[in-house]
DNA sequence: GGCAAACGAGAGCACTGCTCTCGAAAGAGA
DNA sequence: TCTCTTTCGAGAGCAGTGCTCTCGTTTGCC
């Protein structure tokens, strides 16, 4: 097919971006995003300032370049640990899941912050960057999938009311319609628990003593699965 | 006392450090934290640049002085609100509190941003943030001790094991005795919660179309409740 | 009244994102 | 093979940033 020809000026240009963005990549993970500064990456690749901005319009196209790689970055680990997980086990597949999550969120964290930190003032997510962020979600509604139907609440979820009873019901038919409304609304709470922990782990947020380490991280995985009614794993 | 006779230089100079937090409050809660510039500061104040580094000695200096500011912001709203509501229903005083804390932080997101979004690279919070930052906390386990003596979990609470345990019932011993070590992890559970909504809410990186608005809040605040095993008010 | 500390202003350094222009290289069509 | 258009790299330049240094002025204490 005609794209499989490529002249050595398309070659030559794949070739540069790739490796721009991967001095990007390198100056984000050392510095942060406020630091990563185009001059730089350009400098470090011996070439003129101005002649980046043949492959990245701006600054702010760079960084959005790097976010999607990042969301399928961890999108990816999270679809494997999902499906690598016993598959007839939902419990061991949360485990997994949020495990992957934080672990790459750890070896990561100025990429995770770039996800899921401040956002830039002024930036707006462009449409591209949608489907790579569903993909974390989307592993969790898969493990919610998988406990659809031995799910075993140990609390009565309250009645979702109002819009948000619509909504989370549209969501259910939309994505996952074996799985039952409430507890979709608890997957909600548990995915926003998961972030908010390691939210806090990362950016060193959270007050006193008690940091959330290993332990409260294992600690609370375990509660939200209880919360999420999912079975027991049987070793 | 000989505090209270302050000089003329002292008076104005303490005016001026006002005067300049001011503005750069300002300009923080039009633009963000990102874009708050010293030299704008001065511009606007019709003063040198240079003459700013008078009062505070960099830039993280003045953002130091705005979090510090902050933090005692949302700690005060945090603590009134704990502090009006019915002094014996504790599921009212969490109300009251998680939902103080919400409307603060979309009152001044760039604040907010400043206080629990990514650190800024390189930044570490120096120790006089510390007692402001413990406060919304301390509120928080005012809740707990109000409804120290009569917590229905409905669910029992994981065994708390290793380090965890220890951290948990040293903070307890610390902080509040009366309150169950069960009871005050899933305070912190709670904790995580009600900030890892609010930041998804700001922020906007929760996907899909389920948007965190006010009826996924209040429906969780109402399941935290439970969590926490507060009592249900009687109206 | 004298003197040291505090202060304001200006110039300057090194850096940033971004634009514009100009000459060289590469590919497409005749 | 020879044009001719598009693509590209480099340099200069603009407006902005945090921060430092110097220099003359003002202020308050002894």
């Amino acid at each position: 097919m005609a794209a499989a020809i490529r002249t050595a000026r398309e070659r030559a240009r794949e070739e540069l971006t790739r490796e721009i963005k991967k001095e990007a990549r390198r100056q984000l993970a050392e510095e942060g995003a406020q630091r990563l500064s185009l001059r730089a990456v350009a400098r470090e690749l011996g070439m003129a300032s101005s002649a980046l901005y043949r492959y990245f319009p701006s600054r702010d196209d760079l960084l959005t370049a790097l976010i999607i790689d990042a969301y399928n970055a961890l999108g990816e680990r999270a679809e494997h640990a999902v499906s690598t997980a016993p598959p007839g086990d939902p419990r061991a597949m949360w485990r997994a899941l949020s495990g992957a999550v934080r672990s790459w969120a750890q070896q990561h964290p100025h990429e995770y912050a770039l996800l899921y930190g401040t956002p830039v003032p002024g930036y707006a997510a462009p449409p591209e960057t949608v489907a790579p962020a569903a993909r974390v979600a989307l592993a969790l509604i898969e493990v919610l999938r998988a406990g659809a139907d031995r799910v075993e609440l140990a609390t009565p979820v309250r009645p979702l009311r109002g819009i948000l009873a619509e909504q989370v019901s549209a969501l259910a038919a939309q994505v996952a319609p074996e799985v039952n409304a409430g507890v979709l609304s608890r997957g909600l709470v548990a995915w926003t628990q998961l972030f908010g922990m390691i939210s806090f782990e990362l950016f060193g947020h959270l007050v006193g003593s008690v940091t959330p380490a290993d332990g409260f991280f294992a600690h609370t995985v375990e509660e939200m699965a209880d919360f999420l009614g999912l079975p027991e794993s049987t070793p």
